[in-house]
DNA sequence: ATACTTTTATTAACACCGTTAACAAAAGTA
DNA sequence: TACTTTTGTTAACGGTGTTAATAAAAGTAT
């Protein structure tokens, strides 16, 4: 009898039903205005029938993050597979890492936790441009000693901030409370790396 | 008469003691289950009083934010100032940088917009490891064609994934859609940087 | 076809949340 | 003392995630 085998695939399509009316909501306004009660209402059901297929909401939040990394994965290899030598390969996936998250914005915010409602006006925070410019008057100089004083030293200090920000983003995305004294020396290892590039092109 | 004066000061004192049971309550349960009816709720007043110090939730965060930056920026500012050389003061200044975002956690997750609370459990993501395994092996081949094969590949795979990461989610806060050609230039000039130092040690 | 069981869906509620209008009380001023 | 302004409260609106109790539908056995 093919009964149950029909209830499996009605269950797989409800299923995927509701992520799709989620994927639609978080398309259109956001992973952060994702409702139970507007998937409910736009898949025309009540509301505790989204909860025969996903334990909560966190749940079908990370099932797009799943799918995020799956479909991260899926460009990276296939970019990998387009050159031979590694050195071109890292370059190539790095502009295909670049593409991915601005192309895909809503998954690679949810892959890397990013967007707090109230620091999408961090620009406009005075306090901000008092950190930057300590850091742009450094990079500034450390330009002007070195043996290429034409550097862009705009381009340097985002490059410098960019792997500060990252490096601090990823270990406490990864780990609780503070890493170990190990975990610093990637720290080391890029600074180093980036004041090397200042300093002999 | 001293009434306006202390009325501004009795507002004052309101005011931070508002900012003050709002932190404590960031400290304890992360800034994600801050709420305003917990704040009055601590301070032993109505809901609505906050209203009158800040004009929503928003506006407590983002002074929590504001103070942030500005605790970063004097940082810096001191730890800079106990170097002459330029190159050393960006070292250090990175050292800094980085104790600042772990012995102050909750308030570099507010400037820079970290932690949606479906993503904390990232690490068991099985689909991450796929992607994770598709550049550690790149790398892994890059540096053994390196002259230096002997180099920890997973500190540089940390390097590699926190520098795009880095540029990304700093892009991703200051700019609506996708950054333009001359941005990914920043790309460019990071990933350079770490192939170099890949090669040639 | 009828009686029973299991699955599925609904209603209604609980406990929260941010925000605000209407109103009462206190404080300051004339 | 009478009036005005400031300050605080109650109660509500509309929203959220989640769940218990219950009704309806679907499948299964006799």
């Amino acid at each position: 009898m093919g009964i149950a085998e029909r209830k499996i695939r009605q269950r797989e399509e409800f299923r995927t039903s509701i992520l799709e009316a989620a994927w639609q909501q978080v398309i259109s306004d956001g992973w952060q205005s994702l409702s139970i009660r507007k998937i409910a209402d736009a898949i025309e059901y009540s509301i505790p029938v989204i909860y025969n297929h996903f334990e909560n909401k966190e749940a079908i939040l990370l099932e797009f993050t799943k799918e995020g990394f799956q479909k991260l994965a899926d460009t990276l290899q296939s970019v990998k597979a387009q050159y031979t030598v590694p050195s071109e390969q890292l370059e190539a996936m790095a502009h295909a890492y670049w593409d991915f998250a601005f192309d895909h914005k809503e998954y690679y915010q949810l892959m890397f936790g990013l967007g707090i409602p109230a620091c999408d006006r961090v620009n406009e925070i005075e306090e901000l441009k008092c950190a930057t410019s300590i850091m742009i008057s450094t990079i500034k100089a450390a330009i002007e000693g070195s043996s290429h004083p034409e550097t862009d030293y705009f381009l340097k200090y985002h490059t410098y901030l960019s792997i500060l920000h990252g490096l601090v983003s990823i270990q406490m995305i990864q780990k609780e409370g503070k890493p170990d004294a190990a975990k610093k020396m990637i720290l080391q290892d890029a600074i180093s790396g980036f004041i090397i590039s200042i300093n002999r092109k």
